[in-house]
Parts: C-alpha cells; structure tokens; sequence
DNA sequence: CTGAAAGCGCTTACAG
DNA sequence: CTGAAAGCGCTTACAG
C-alpha cells in the first residue's frame, strides 16, 4: 500500500496525492475530496523514511527531556510548546532516559529528522562539550548554563545555581546556623550540583565558617539512599551539625528519613533543606524549605531564545530568578 | 555526504561500502580496514531514513515507556534488555509522554522500522482496544494484562491487581479495621485502578462490611494533590475511618499529609497503605503499607513471552505474584 | 571478494 | 490544477 495505490485507486497522479497528503493548495477541492476519501478507505499511511528522505527542508523544533520523570521538565514543556505554536513552530519531545548521551541522540535525530531548532530540557555539559559542534542548528539548553561552553550556536537560560545556594545558607546563616552539612553530587561531576556546591562554600566562607570538605560534606548521587546513606554518615561524623542543605529535593528526602531514624526530629534538631522544589519538598511531613525555579519563566525565555536562534541571532545565555520556598523544615536558633 | 563520497574516496564501489556499514562477511580485510578508515577521517554518518527505505527486514525489538518517571519500569528494563540479549535480541527503547496514545506511536513506530516484536510497559486498555488491530508484530503489555482484550499477537505479563487489593483489605480487616476508606483512580477509569478498586470492595463485601462508594470512596487523579484533596474530603466526611487504602503510593504520599494536616498521625489515628512501592513509601515518615510488583520476575516473563511470540506462539497472558511489603503505617485496633 | 544497477516510497521542479 | 520524471541515500540480488 503506497502513494502509487491510492493513486490508481483515485485516479490521480501521484504528485497529486502527494500534495494532498502536504496539504498543499494547489490542488481541486474535488481531487482533494476524492483522495482523501481513498486514503481513509485504505488506512494508507505515508512511510516515513521516504518523506524525510526526500524532504530535507527542516521540519519543526526538537526538544529532548533528559531524567525521564522530572516533573520540572513537564511543565516546562506545556509552555515550551505553547509559545512556539504562536510563532506557528512544531514542536516534537523526544523522552530520554537518565544516563543517555543527549547530544549524540541530537545529533542522530538531525540527521534523520532535520529540525530547525533543539532545545534541551537538562543535559551533562560533559556530553555538550565532546559532540555538540556536530550539532547544525540552533540550540537552547535549557535549566543549566551554556556560558562556558562557548559553542556559537547554542544559547541557555538557567537560575544562577550558585547563588541560590548561597541565598540557602545566608537563609540558614541568619536564623543561626552555623555548623552546616552539605550532601549531594559529587566534588567532581556534574556541573550543575557542582555550582550548588560552590556557592555553598563560598557563602559559608565569606561569613568566616569554611565548609570542611572531609568533615562536612558528602557526595551522594541523586537517589533517595544516595541521600540517606550520606546523610548518615554525615551525622555519624559530626553530630553537632545543625543544618543540612541537601542538593537536590530527592537527596533531602533520603536525609529526612535518615535523620528521623536516628531519633533526631526535623527541624526540631536538624533543619534541612532541598533544591528543586518537587511534590516531595511539597508533600513530606515536615514540608520542606527549598529552592523554586520558575517553569513558566524558563519556558518562555526558552521560546525567545529559539526564535531569536532560528531568526539567525547570536547565542546568549539567560539568567532568571529563583525563589526560596520557605517551609517548615527550618528552625532559628 | 553520503556513501557515493565514501566510495569514490576509498577507490571502492557503494556495494562493498555498503557491506562494510553493515557489517557483512563478504569483504576482504583490506577494502574494510580501508573503507572503516575513510568513513572515519569523513565523519560520515549513514542516512538512517534511506536504510530503513530500504532494509524492510525487521531489526530490534522496541520497548515502549509509558508515564515517564514510573521507576518500576525503569527497573524492569535492565533485566528486560538482558534477557533479550542472551537471545540475540536488540531492545530498542522509547519514551513517551503520560497522557500520549502509546498505540499510535507503536503503530508509527512500525511503519518507519519494523520491529520484530514490541513490549509496552504500561498501557491504557482504551488505546489498544481502538487501534491495537493495526499493529502487526507479536507484543506483550507489561504490568497490565491484556486477557480480556483477546487481541491474537498480544500477550501480558502483571500481577492480580484485584486479588493484591483483597489482600491489602484482608491485611487491614485481621488488624481489626472495619471502618475502610479507599481512593485513587475513578469508578470508570483505566482499567489498571478498576480492577484495584473492585478488588478492595468485594474483599470488603466477602467480610461482611460492605464498601459505601458514594461515601467512603473518593476518585482521585494518580498525583500527590489527587492523593491529598481526596483524603481531606473522605476524613470529613467519613471521620470514623480508622484506615485508607490509597490504590497508588502517589496518592497515599499526598493523603498522608493530608491526615497530618488534619492534626491525626499515621498510624496512629488512621492506618495507611499504598500501592506500588515506590521510593515514596519506602523513605516517607512513617514508612508506608504498600503492593509491591518484582521488577525481575515481570522482565523475564516479558523475555520470554516476547520471544516465544516470534517464535510464532500464541498470545498467553501470565500472572506474577505481588507481595505486601509490611512497613509502619498500619497499626492493629 | 567486488561493482553496476534496480528499486525502496516519497517530493518537487518542470512542463503543460 | 495535474502528470511524468528525476532523485533523495541507501541495500541487495545479480553477474562476474
């Protein structure tokens, strides 16, 4: 059943069928009618492969959703998409799974699909630095920042991830706090918990209580053991800490349980607080006082950002405001 | 850039180059070392669109995520992939989005690749009842099963959702709750939370202490706010509940703050149990009364049953064992 | 082991 | 408005 069926079938030429199947307006409402109609009868759908094979004009803009349930993400992307519509551009999401290589599926869907923009919902700056010269078309990275990186076509938008951690520990600092735990990331990864660790550090420094690396701090990957186990050992180490910032919601739900398990109380004991804003920080009992990232702002800068990159502009990197959601998981000292 | 620039410039013909990309045995070690080497000086990558044109001959079996960020099928596909692997089998996995036609992509999917066989992680009955007609590959739906459907090349692997649900009613009724309130999903819904509904109130039923649906059930959608809402309307309604059984871990996330909010503790006022063991119920304070499913048993029946679908075997539909993970939200009257 | 040729199912100038 | 033809980038008999 191919597009040479349908046109024998109607009675048209093929050329003809194809231009109904595009919609295109060069074509008799009774062709058009009457095509249509086969179409249906036979449940023919165009191949795909053939379409892209021959079409390699762009098509709409690809978004790819990396961490496969990030709820900030989602709703990022009903805006995203939104806003794109109103610059009448498509936008098609590709889900990605937690430890794929965004750019090389970028760069695979290029090459079958030409977009004529990406953006990016997350990524490793690893991943970007390695491949995405190979990348042709204009790209937003999306939630991180692309400053460093330095590649012409690709622009981001992002909350200053340092400061907001430092605003979590002058928060913390001004209702007290002076012995701070930090767990999350690593000392040597990825960078965006990399920056919320910085910050962390240098909040701490400028208000003469250096963050001890060794003693006060502990890498955990962003898993709710990963939270608890460091959190854990955090506790076991220095059992006069007052306040933990975890690095991520998920990381602080570990460490509440973790806390609680010792017999401790939040933030009776321990005050503790998240990053991300998830239903976790919103729902645990106590809810906990973390940093909120604005999905509407990002998503709409996103979208200028795309259209200004398609329209030929140069590559820029945006910075929006986050938000301290206060809750109840701070105590002052 | 495409093969032709690769032949010429390796001083061979696109056949053998086509030999080469794909790996084929008829090539001398020199033309392939040589032609490997061009490829790899050009960075040539093969058109994708133009091979699936013409290789009509079916590649790898292709997996289909529903509701992204479900980390049970996340833990499925591992032992999933593994176990095709062993078979020879490529798993080619993608994600989609909540609320997308799972059937629709399956279908697309179909006709740009032709898998030789699909497996669906979740699925929404209605989907596959409207379209499933139209896909021609053995397929397994994974964690929901497809009995009912009687589709002749659709297998299933889950649990008795009904009969987990009984023993979650059963579990409390021995503790001596009587009084039991149920939310989650609705009462003409996806399936999946039918059957969990329906198994809770014939439990019930067969004890004599029939379920109220008009006012001891509450419908809610499978998020913390759905959760969160439908406990705060069956608590005033209902205040005599002395238990609720939340059809999915989400929803119990949100009721549980809901109860504290109301100033009761878990389980000390009410008794809580959820469904899916999600790390939700595993890290909450209190730890919470939950089905869980085995993520491996679920994989290597999937295996097989995908296996012995394109062996030519007739759709079978198992049933895996569930098991109540026993945690702190329950307390005996 | 290798090359020349046909063809996968479409779209798009081109001519009418 | 419509059709015949070329060609997108590959793979695969077929012949050598």
């Amino acid at each position: 059943m191919d597009i040479r069926d349908i046109a024998s079938a109607s009675g048209y030429g093929v050329g003809t069928v194809s231009r109904v199947i595009n919609g295109q307006p060069n074509v008799s409402d009774r062709a058009r009618k009457c095509i249509l109609e086969v179409m249906r009868e036979c449940g023919y759908e165009p191949n795909s492969n053939a379409r892209y094979l021959k079409m390699r004009a762009q098509t709409s803009v690809a978004a790819f959703v990396m961490g496969v349930g990030n709820r900030l993400f989602d709703d990022i992307l009903g805006p995203l998409q939104a806003a794109l519509a109103e610059a009448g551009e498509d936008l098609v999401v590709t889900y990605l799974d937690d430890d794929a290589d965004e750019v090389r599926a970028a760069i695979d869907y290029q090459h079958a699909r030409r977009p004529k923009a990406m953006v990016f919902l997350g990524g490793e700056p690893r991943y970007f630095r390695e491949a995405f010269h190979e990348v042709e078309v204009p790209s937003v990275l999306v939630t991180s920042s692309a400053a460093d990186l330095g590649l012409p076509n690709l622009s981001s938008v992002s909350i200053d991830n340092e400061a907001a951690s430092r605003h979590v520990i002058e928060h913390l600092l001004a209702r007290g706090h002076r012995r701070i735990g930090v767990i999350g990331g690593s000392r040597a990864g990825n960078l965006t918990s990399d920056l919320r660790l910085r910050g962390a550090e240098r909040a701490l420094a400028e208000h003469g209580v250096a963050l001890d690396l060794e003693r006060d701090y502990e890498p955990a990957p962003f898993l709710e053991t990963g939270g608890y186990d460091a959190a854990s050992r955090l506790l076991s180490r220095s059992g006069d800490l007052t306040a933990i910032f975890a690095l991520g919601d998920v990381v602080a739900f570990g460490a509440l349980r973790a806390i609680v398990d010792r017999g401790l109380s939040v933030p009776g004991d321990v005050s503790l607080v998240g990053f991300d804003d998830t239903s976790f920080s919103q729902f645990s009992v106590p809810r906990v006082t973390t940093i909120s990232q604005h999905a509407e702002l990002l998503a709409a800068r996103a979208a200028e950002l795309v259209l200004r990159g398609m329209a030929g502009g140069e590559a820029e990197h945006v910075v929006v405001p986050f938000e301290l959601m206060e809750r109840e998981s701070v105590r002052a000292l």
